[in-house]
RNA sequence: GAUCGCGUAGCUCAGUUGGCAGAGCAGCCGCCUUUUAAGCGGCCGGUCCUGGGUUCGAGUCCCAGCGCGAUCACCA
């Protein structure tokens, strides 16, 4: 394909005859005069504030006078051989703009064009400082590596080229050619030979010191977020890099990636609301899923051994700081493990992906824990939050039962003890059965005690709180299940997952029939008895260990992000 | 869904006891060949979230609603 390279300034368009205006209008009006009437984007006064479509208003009215006056065309094309301005800075050698300064005395006055060995650079960004100093242009561009300073000298470009240089605005979208030198201050930039605007930014900027901090604009316009706040990329960059990781290391060890619906005739393996959608030439209803195990499980039967899928789960629930109705989780199954095997797993690659993390961080310019910091172990420390959090090996290791004890100071099996505790609590423990009540004191004074600095599994959780999980073939009183908690989250469970058909169509239907006094009736509504899944069973599933990990929340830790909004692009809010 | 807090110029924020609606940035005009949140002079910019109410007078007090945030519930 024959490549064009950069594309040339366009003649002025015709239909601005007649509008053609001297650069320094007198006309005072001219400024908020109303966009061409068969400009299909023009915003009007009355969709705009009365100052922002002013503020608009002027910056159209620069398109127009770049496009009428100077012969440009502020919508570009395509551009070849753009580097990134963090790469055009490294570009930089002392020497080589000392030998430009003392060549370019040397030849003053002469006419000869000094030598020059600074390094030709073409780059690109978005402008977020602008200074014009009379003869001289400084600005700033933007864009993914970091930013960079362009210069424009009066006596070094053509007439037209400052004349633009001197109007560009907060938010246009530049490419500029010319040598990486340095100003008197010190700074490295570009000295411009060329400055062309491939986007013209028709939209007000936020504030150029604060940027832009109300949550919920950041979250409406990400993309004003993205390039008014450059740690909103950075933490993009991060959870891409980390999910990668992920990837890389499950597939390094014999994991097999796939894709299982997410449109389901029936939502299964979690206990959730799901969203309902319908389609219209089966005239079926379908479920968004609310987890993709019922599916993995069904690998395994085919004959898959061991199988994970990163991917989006949907439930229809509340909105906080770690949790938006879509999320990205990982499940993975492998045939002949236990919840033990998921347990290795999961200290193995969350220890290795914190080391990998804490290398991107530094890479990426994130402030390092103190040097020394829980040296003693050995691991990766990263800083989320006021915490410190120690990914080292091995993780914290508790049983539920010596969690309760140690935080509630005796013994959960104390029935009468606990239902008096709940009672403080506040909670409704007359018509629970006993152990329901245990997980409501362990949940609001048990879980809170686990120190978020140091990732922790709480095991052996009680089989009456599991109700859909295998019992402990030694001690059936107990679960086959741990949970990982981090940063006062829970990051996911695992499983020695039940493959035994007839006890699983068992618990299906115990549940089906809100056993346990755990689900409410609204939620029972949408449970239904996957028969293919029990079918699937019968023909026979061999024993496994399964995990599900919360990738977001994964994210929120290695990136050191608050909110889980702050980790996903377009966090769900309520239409304007 | 509940409780609390917030909502003022395009953006970031002040606004006293209820008494003329403010600043910085951004924008427009002018000056400057070394700026680093540039500087100087001049100018423009408001549905004080919406709707009621109290009052001579409401950005300010009261009620309702909407949106956002935090906490809780649900949940991972």
């Amino acid at each position: 394909m024959e490549s064009e390279g950069k594309d040339s300034p366009r003649p002025g368009r015709s239909w601005h005859h007649g509008r053609m205006m001297p650069m320094n209008s007198e006309d005072p009006h001219a400024t908020a005069s109303p966009a061409p009437a068969n400009d299909a984007t023009a915003s009007t006064a009355s969709d705009l504030g009365h100052t922002e479509a002013e503020l608009v208003a002027a910056r159209r009215d620069k398109l127009r006078r770049w496009r009428d006056e100077l012969g440009l065309e502020p919508f570009g094309q395509r551009v070849d051989g753009i580097v990134p301005l963090a790469h055009a800075r490294s570009q930089f050698d002392e020497s080589a703009h000392a030998d430009f300064e003392a060549a370019r005395a040397a030849a003053a006055g002469s006419g000869a064009p000094p030598e020059d060995r600074r390094a030709p650079v073409r780059v690109a960004g978005r402008i977020m400082q602008h200074r014009d100093l009379g003869k001289l242009v400084f600005f700033w561009l933007r864009d993914h590596s970091g930013d960079l300073q362009v210069t424009v000298s009066k006596a070094q470009v053509p007439p037209a080229t400052f004349a633009l240089a001197k109007k560009l605005d907060y938010g246009d979208i530049v490419v500029a050619d010319g040598r990486i030198g340095r100003t008197q201050r010190g700074e490295v930039c570009v000295w411009a030979a060329s400055v062309e605007v491939h986007a013209k930014s028709l939209a007000p900027p936020p504030e150029k010191w604060h940027g832009l901090t109300d949550p919920e604009l950041r979250y409406r316009q990400r993309y004003v977020d993205m390039y008014a706040n450059p740690e909103t990329i950075r933490t993009f960059q991060l959870r891409s890099g980390m999910v990668s990781f992920v990837r890389r290391w499950m597939d390094a060890r014999g994991f097999l990636e796939v894709e299982t619906p997410m449109m389901q005739p029936l939502a299964g393996g979690a206990a959730a609301r799901p969203f309902v959608t319908h389609h219209n030439t089966l005239d079926m209803q379908l479920y968004l899923r609310i987890a993709p195990e019922l599916y993995l499980k069904r690998l395994l039967v085919g004959g898959l051994p061991k199988v994970y899928e990163i991917n989006r789960n949907f439930r229809n629930e509340g909105v906080d700081r770690s949790h938006n109705p879509e999320f990205t989780m990982m499940e993975v199954y492998q045939a002949f493990g236990d919840c033990f095997t998921m347990l290795e797993l999961t200290e193995s690659l969350l220890h290795e992906l914190a080391v990998f993390m804490a290398e991107e961080r530094a890479r990426h310019g994130m402030s390092q824990p103190p040097e020394g910091a829980h040296a003693r172990r050995g691991g990766p420390s990263l800083s989320y939050g006021k915490h410190l959090v120690d990914w080292s090996k091995p993780f914290e290791r508790i049983t539920y039962g010596d969690l309760f004890e140690r935080a509630v100071g005796f013994p959960m099996t104390d029935f009468a003890k606990v239902r008096e505790r709940a009672r403080h609590l506040g909670v409704d423990e007359a018509k629970m059965d006993d152990w329901f009540v245990v997980n409501e004191v362990f949940e609001a004074i048990a879980e809170p005690t686990l120190d978020p600095a140091r990732p922790t599994f709480v095991l052996e959780y009680p089989s009456a709180i599991s109700p859909l999980t295998r019992p402990n073939r030694a001690r059936p009183e107990i679960a086959d299940r741990w949970d990982l908690f981090i940063g006062h989250m829970e990051i996911g469970p695992a499983y020695s997952e039940l493959n035994d058909p007839d006890i699983q169509l068992a618990k299906f239907t115990e549940q089906l029939r809100g056993g346990g006094g755990e689900a409410d009736e609204d939620e029972r509504t949408f449970r239904s008895l996957d028969e293919d899944f029990v079918q699937a069973l019968r023909v026979g599933m061999p024993p496994a260990g399964g995990l599900g990990l919360g990738i977001d929340r994964l994210a929120m830790l290695l990136t050191d992000s608050p909110t889980i909004r702050d980790v996903i692009l377009f966090p769900l809010l309520r239409t304007e």
